[in-house]
DNA sequence: AATAAAATTTAGACAAGACTAAAAATAAAT
DNA sequence: ATTTATTTTTAGTCTTGTCTAAATTTTATT
């Protein structure tokens, strides 16, 4: 069992192991967390002493598979919470992430098996991100950043880089949601800025914005 | 803002207040939350610093307005989980304790705003106990404990003293359910063991029994 | 009223998790 | 290849919540 420290750990490393794959840097770990790199230090040698992750000094950790398994476990819940929290309880997709971190926490594989039913079984969170299966599995959708198509390209919005409740607020504003259609017309070489239709809408979005938005290409 | 340790405390508190109405003793509550005396003390002192009971040394400590208020939030928000795990996660009653104690502590006004619009506003938990409103007050139907009464009584069951999971299990076992009706048909002097109809069924229960199921006479 | 018993508090210690400041190791730059 | 800069670790401290053992106060008993 894991105190709720802990999990939060194995899920910053868990996500950082997403992207570089190498050895997760104590700093690494201390930024996502915003802790000190002498707390991470600490915590990563008794994670170490309950075999969830490697960690040699000066060289930072690698999640072993029960790791893994573990830390895609809290995802899944938190995930899963966040679902319900829109789904049942008519929370906006831009307030349910601090709620879903203090959920995440709560131990019963009964609660959060009943809470997967009750919800049809989703595969993804109202952000777009895969809900990981109980052994951890999660299928990856192949998406692009927005930032990243060509004029002439389309498809539909799968899902938000940034899900910070700022950002989430700007995309209610412009009337842009997950599912929607998208269409790039124009690109603007000098800033990035693009022109888009969504949802048979015409707008401009910055480069900023282009940056964290997903589609899935068509 | 309190902690899941505080919030349990003022919880004891709270619930030992119902009953003894005095000065709440130091080993009453180390009693009930399986702690030390030697802890109790050092909490007391610092939930009475918060302002939410006054302690006097030697003389036990009573709650505050603001700290009833406090704690029949919390157990607001306990009996809330219950109902929500028995009417829509499929929970049977003598499984819901320990994740309620979990879920109570969690943050958010609006998760249990909407979870109790999500039920239809309950007055009751499934225990039977009732459901603080929102500030703090609870209705209290007159209830009597099944070993109270004589022979020729009857009326409803509405609730258990002990909610464990051991006595719960045991009312399944026997078909005993809240809102069915009751009627004595024989009481025995030698051990309080009582004979009674109950959902069309006669059977007796022991002394032990029936002085942990209260009834609503008729 | 004096003494024994029980309850309560104090003092000191400990574990978890975090922090600061200093030391050590690695990486970068001249 | 040294020197400098950055990263990481260590050592020591702090807070929260707990504990044991000893001291103190209250309550019960003779």
């Amino acid at each position: 069992m894991f105190t709720s420290s802990e999990e939060n750990y194995l899920k910053a490393v868990y996500h950082l192991s997403l992207v570089s794959d190498k050895g997760i840097s104590t700093n690494a770990i201390a930024k996502k967390l915003e802790t000190k790199a002498s707390s991470v230090t600490d915590m990563v040698k008794k994670l170490a002493d309950k075999k969830v992750l490697v960690y040699k000094k000066y060289q930072g950790v690698q999640l072993t598979e029960e790791g893994k398994k573990t830390a895609a476990n809290i995802i899944r819940k938190h995930r899963l919470w966040e679902v319900f929290l829109v789904e049942k309880l008519n929370f906006s997709w831009d307030e349910v992430h601090d709620v879903a971190e203090q959920l995440e926490h709560i131990k019963s594989s009964k609660l959060i098996d009943e809470i997967d039913a009750l919800l049809g079984f989703p595969k993804y969170d109202p952000h777009g991100d895969p809900i990981p299966d109980k052994e951890g599995n999660l299928d990856q959708i192949e998406k692009s950043l927005l930032s990243t198509l060509q004029v002439g390209d389309s498809g539909v919005c799968v899902g938000v880089h940034d899900s910070s409740s700022t950002f989430l607020k700007f995309l209610d504003k412009q009337n842009i949601a997950l599912g929607q259609e998208i269409t790039i017309l124009e690109k603007e070489v000098f800033d990035g800025s693009m022109t888009i239709k969504i949802n048979n809408n015409v707008l401009t979005v910055s480069n900023k914005i282009a940056n964290n938005l997903y589609i899935q290409k068509r």
